[in-house]
DNA sequence: CCTCCACTATGACGGTCGTCATAGTAGGGT
DNA sequence: ACCCTACTATGACGACCGTCATAGTGGAGG
């Protein structure tokens, strides 16, 4: 099938820069998890390197941006389903964070993998607004919460990581729920989150 | 002077970390960054690259440890203070975020480094856990709540990063003195965050 | 003066990196 | 049958990586 070959290339690269970042990921690590042939790299990829981690960054936004649009109007389940998704990408092994975070990380080595990051970024404060404006709160609050909701969420996967617990999504989770409870005029939800309690840290 | 060559390698290290990460780094920049001798790298570090990766994390810890205590009794001045000091870090290039972080990203590479950035973390929010119970806050919305503060300043000053832009910090900083005002009993501080404009973004 | 030790200079090692040139193959359209 | 295009195989390149062995240096203590 043509372009099967580039497509698991990009979903590799994917996977092996929110595990190792832009600079912990060579060619060959691409090459070998995808099983693609050596020599097709620089056709598919004219750009080298940096083409493939842009058009990773670029996916890993894409999949996150579909996520969000599945909870189009419930501030409360969109923000319960983002930290669920990141609860179940993470496993019990803790050894991967955002690739988008990654890629922001990265102005230096591969500059257009860091202009992607920002866009995705600011894509998804704007569907986040968006939910939330939906729901009668004005945008000039909106956003502020959106991008309060998308960088705490980043640094709580950052932060399970280092620790190697659940917890910090957790916590984070429940306050980022008990603040759109209290903006929303709706009904309250005090179910708490709750995880299994994988291995212990500091 | 002793030790003055050693402390200068790990300074250099922390400050090219948070700018390439742990990865990104080699120890030929380190040396031409602090001007240190290229001879004497495995005579003050013996573990090699994992230990002045762990050493320059443990120290990138320490000093926000230190501004931490500098506003031992109010949580919006904590705050404040915190994004601020990032705000001027970033300076108006964008081109770091914390070394902690980066840290936090590098279990396979630097084992040691991962972990030193975890207990920077845990004890970063043990501290803003202790301002807060000393102002009345009970622990268990306490700990939470501090958890938010850390995860939502990590991932705002990525998310500047990425945009080069400070308006993420403006916004994560008004909304968290926001949280902070509305759970503390005392008198609000309806001050807004104001930054220079930088330049433009999405 | 001599010794000793903390520190530095130098250069090499095996390995991996991104990149690319060249040659080859497979397969559908005509 | 043919060719042209899309794709792959192979191997080399220069550069850099972390690491380490070896040989110094210089100054403080005796």
């Amino acid at each position: 099938m043509a372009g099967d070959v580039r497509k698991n290339m990009i979903v590799s690269a994917t996977l092996l820069i929110r595990e190792r970042g832009i600079a912990g990921t060579s060619l060959a690590d691409v090459i070998e998890h995808s099983g693609a042939p050596r020599g097709s790299i620089y056709h598919h990829f004219p750009g080298g390197k940096s083409q493939l981690a842009e058009e990773a960054t670029r996916w890993a936004g894409t999949v996150i941006n579909r996520k969000l649009r599945t909870a189009a109007n419930d501030p409360v389940a969109l923000v319960r389903m983002l930290f669920s998704f990141w609860r179940k990408e993470m496993g019990s092994e803790f050894g991967i964070s955002c690739a988008v975070l990654a890629a922001a990380l990265a102005d230096d080595e591969s500059p257009e993998a860091h202009q992607a990051a920002a866009e995705a970024l600011v894509r998804w404060t704007e569907i986040i607004t968006e939910v939330l404006t939906d729901q009668g709160i004005p945008t000039e609050r909106a956003y502020p919460v959106a991008t309060l909701i998308v960088s705490a969420i980043e640094g709580a996967v950052v932060m399970a990581r280092a620790q190697r617990t659940f917890q910090p999504l957790d916590r984070v989770e429940t306050e980022l729920v008990r603040l759109l409870n209290h903006l929303l005029p709706t009904a309250p939800d005090p179910t708490p989150a709750v995880s299994t309690p994988a291995r212990s840290s500091a």
